[in-house]
RNA sequence: GCCGAAGUGGCGGAACAGGCAGACGCGCACGACUCAAAAUCGUGUACCGAAAGGUAUGUGGGUUCGAUUCCCACCUUCGGCACCA
């Protein structure tokens, strides 16, 4: 018997299947594709654990997949552009490009370590001109159709990164930076915008995409959709001040209206009065941190603007006052406040001594406002609310919309949590936003046949907090593409979630250069039909990709409504202590040496089998042995001889058996995503295999079966080994060019099944009896059976319940 | 406060559709091989009990002949949102 030398045999076969091109995925109109797609990885230095977590697992299933008859395309490419690099640089004065190439170099040789099925034909790098060109092209399609807009505005702004970013990555109750943890402040800049708004509504369908639960809701939040309607007061000085509200029902209740300190009317509304007390509160607003200002358990503040507004449907006048529980970002940043049935406004009410109205009546109840404790939420009846009074809940919301409707004051709205993209970022290491600034023509975009706007090399990125390319002598000068005059270029770069928003359409042909993707590949391939990664991204780059392949179909780019059918998310490996897997917390597993100790077969072995796929787990370093030891077990028992062929046909009958039955679980679980139980499942067969073993099947036809089959199902998972195993148990080449086995169900049936007894739910006894046996039969031989008997004594059997196959349940 | 997910041995986890709870692996114990150890192989391993038997899937109820699984309430942990009008 050959040596099991992991290291030797997968170096071996890698080389095999590259020279052999056997992983080569191309368009095959005869055969039906499949389109399995993981997020690509950002080329930090060196491949950790968790990139072999999210890719091993989904390229065994890709593995089967394409043992299923599939053509499988299943790709990888490297998110280049972003901060790391240029912190490098400006850490010990290596190029961002240097920086980041070298770490591709050295991930490369890591992935293919791997032994994954990657087709590295169509590997994109998105720092690559070739890939950013198409981007600034994108970018520009965005803006002809009216998608990309600048403005400026109060953004966010993280000093630390020194660049804007965008509502999405900015996270947690102190409103930190996704990257580096630190809060946020606000600034004022001159910003690009993509319009995700005008998506809103479409993304939150999700009936066409088999996502999961979990993501659809953290969209569904994010979007944060609430139906209600605009209504517009009018000021004292005439102008319109428009509001949102979720309860047009409660227009009668409405005693005052609060601004944001923010809103452009206020300065206006103010009497002289009033100036100095709304000017020291607005300057003392503005000071405060957005946390500090939305943390919901502080008092609420406010002053009042010595302005008055007239309530359109009762012409009530109503004070107008400036509060910091109004957001400028939201709505309109103005709100008629209801105190009777809004928390939030019964305390500033309360506070304040405003007037208090009751115009909900629940049911059965009365309530005067001087008695309230809290604001009434609940829905009841109309009251104090002129005509409209005696009105019920079911009909009030409609009732007091055609109202204002007809008065021409208003009408149902729609409003959403979900901001606008910024995209601009004040950072060298991206793609540049490909517009110029002309002082005669205007902002024009770079006409097509300039494309790609390369980015520089000979840049000082410092972290001035001003674009690095700004500060380039030359770079940013460039003449207008419409009068030929003097302009500028924007000397921001782009998001690097704009990269990722469309490099699943890159791999479909990034030889291509007539366009971002080939149309004939973009036909057979797309949509992606399973897209793997964590669920970090579920509100930042899958909400991006959608809505910017939805931008693309409305523009005739692309086609269909959406660019992932099938989304599966995996969980997090742990540490050994089961902390985040850190450097400062000396717990991070290389993968490197085990590769070079077990081999990467049981590395992606372990993977599969130490937790739910979808949960993750904390590593185990004395787990692994036991899945090494598998493989270890899986190749002597398949190639020790054994002496003597003398097994009986019922032990070469229950090896079929079990065979067939492994079989059909480990498909089913490839299809579910259910990893950990096909190592399990395999694990049992090799029991079985060496129980049968050493009472004589070594040699039997069974025997040869259950290895052919068992090399097949172990191929997708540990493919070196089965290579290996496949051509020294006589097969030819390559055991990854094979069909996934055909289940024989008539070997995978059960002839004799064992029958539980239960007495009253309780196990009482087992018995064995044929598979097809009536029900009748399996009644009496439950109620005769000893244990039966001594338990029933003189009681008698109520009813007899028969599970068929399963169990027997008496009654008394 | 609102929304979502998860609670099963010492550990990771299994149980397809309401029907043997704890598959598989780790760990541990004992045994074989060995001068010895490692490796390997074998046996055992939820808890209480000498046994018969009993008790167990976060807690308390319910539905059912039968509940880890379905329903209600609660507790804990994690994640998201949050003065969102």
């Amino acid at each position: 018997m050959p040596f099991y030398n992991p290291n030797e045999i997968e170096a071996k076969w890698q080389a095999r299947w590259e020279e052999d091109g056997i992983y080569q995925a191309d368009v095959d109109p005869d055969r039906p594709k499949y389109y399995a797609l993981t997020m690509l990885p950002y080329p930090s230095g060196d491949l950790h654990i968790g990139h072999w977590y999210a890719m091993t697992p989904p390229d065994a299933r890709a593995r089967y997949l394409r043992m299923q008859g599939y053509n499988v395309m299943f790709p990888i490419g490297f998110d280049a552009f972003g901060l790391p690099a240029e912190n490098a640089a400006i850490k010990r004065n290596i190029h961002p490009r240097e920086w980041t190439y070298k770490n591709i170099e050295r991930m490369r040789k890591q992935l293919r370590s791997m032994g994954a099925m990657f087709d590295w034909r169509r590997e994109m790098v998105s720092a690559d001109p070739e890939y950013y060109k198409w981007t600034q092209w994108f970018f520009i399609k965005l803006f002809e159709n009216g998608l990309a807009y600048h403005k400026y505005s109060p953004v966010d702004w993280c000093p630390n990164c020194n660049t804007t970013l965008a509502r999405e990555q900015v996270w947690g109750d102190d409103r930190h930076c996704e990257r580096c943890g630190t809060p946020v402040i606000k600034k004022d800049l001159d910003q690009w915008f993509f319009r995700t708004t005008r998506y809103a509504d479409e993304l939150l369908k999700f009936d066409a995409i088999d996502w999961p639960e979990r993501v659809r809701t953290l969209q569904t939040n994010w979007i944060g959709r609430s139906e209600g309607a605009s209504v517009i007061f009018t000021t004292e000085q005439g102008d319109a001040l428009e509001v949102f509200t979720t309860r047009p029902d409660t227009l009668w209740g409405a005693t005052f209206m609060v601004m944001a300190p923010e809103h452009p009317l206020v300065a206006k509304l103010t009497t002289p009065e009033q100036k100095k007390t709304v000017d020291a509160y607005v300057l003392q607003a503005t000071r405060q941190t957005d946390v500090q200002r939305e943390s919901a358990d502080k008092e609420k503040t406010g002053v009042f603007t010595g302005g008055y507004a007239i309530n359109p449907v009762n012409n009530e006048r109503i004070p107008i006052w400036i509060a910091d529980y109004v957001l400028m970002s939201y709505g309109t940043g103005a709100i008629m406040a209801v105190p009777a049935h809004d928390q939030r406004d019964f305390e500033f009410a309360r506070k304040f001594g405003l007037e208090i109205r009751v115009v909900i009546q629940p049911e059965g109840e009365d309530i005067s406002s001087d008695k309230m404790s809290e604001a009434i939420p609940a829905h009841g009846m109309m009251v104090n609310s002129g005509h409209l009074s005696g009105t019920p809940s079911g009909q009030a919301f409609d009732k007091a919309v055609a109202y204002i409707e007809g008065l021409g004051k208003g009408r149902k709205a729609v409003n959403y949590r979900l901001r606008d993209w910024l995209i601009s970022r004040q950072r060298y290491w991206g793609a540049p936003i490909p517009m110029v600034y002309c002082e005669k023509c205007g902002v024009l975009p770079v006409p097509e046949e300039q494309l790609p706007v390369l980015l520089p090399d000979d840049v000082e990125w410092k972290p001035t907090g001003e674009s690095p390319l700004k500060l380039h002598p030359t770079w940013r000068f460039t003449t207008c593409p419409n009068c030929g005059g003097k302009a500028e270029r924007e000397t921001d770069t782009m998001d690097t979630f704009m990269c990722s928003s469309w490099y699943h359409l890159r791999y479909l042909s990034p030889w291509y250069h007539e366009g971002p993707f080939d149309p004939a590949e973009y036909d057979y391939w797309m949509p992606v039909d399973n897209y793997t990664g964590g669920i970090e991204h579920a509100t930042m780059h899958l909400i991006y990709t959608r809505f910017f392949h939805k931008a693309l179909r409305d523009m005739g780019i692309t086609r269909g409504d959406e660019p992932m059918l099938q989304l599966r998310n995996q969980g997090i490996v742990l540490g050994e202590d089961s902390e985040k897997m850190s450097k400062s917390h000396g717990n991070v597993v290389a993968p490197d040496n085990l590769v070079s100790a077990y081999g990467a077969d049981t590395l992606r072995a372990y993977l599969m089998f130490f937790a739910r796929w979808d949960l993750g787990a904390p590593w185990s370093n004395s787990g692994i042995d036991g899945t090494h030891r598998w493989l270890r077990r899986v190749w002597s028992v398949m190639l020790e001889q054994a002496p003597g062929v003398t097994a009986s046909a019922e032990v070469v009958r229950n090896l079929l058996r079990k065979t067939h039955q492994t079989l059909r679980s480990v498909t089913h679980d490839f299809e579910n995503f259910e990893f950990n139980t096909i190592i399990s499942s395999l694990m049992e067969l090799l029991n079985e295999m060496t129980k049968a073993k050493a009472q004589g099947a070594w040699g039997t036809q069974a025997w040869d079966e259950t290895v052919n089959i068992y090399i097949r199902m172990l191929a997708p998972v540990a493919p070196h080994i089965s290579e290996e195993l496949w051509q020294l148990t006589g097969n030819r080449y390559s055991v990854h060019q094979q069909a996934w086995p055909v289940l024989d169900e008539e070997a995978a049936a059960e002839d004799k099944v064992t029958l539980v007894v239960q007495i009253n739910g309780k196990l009482r006894d087992r018995i064995e009896v044929p598979a097809d046996i009536d029900d009748e039969g399996a009644k009496n031989l439950a109620l005769n059976s000893e244990a039966v008997q001594k338990f029933l004594g003189a009681s008698q059997p109520r009813q007899v319940i028969y599970v068929k196959g399963r169990l027997v349940n008496i009654v008394v």
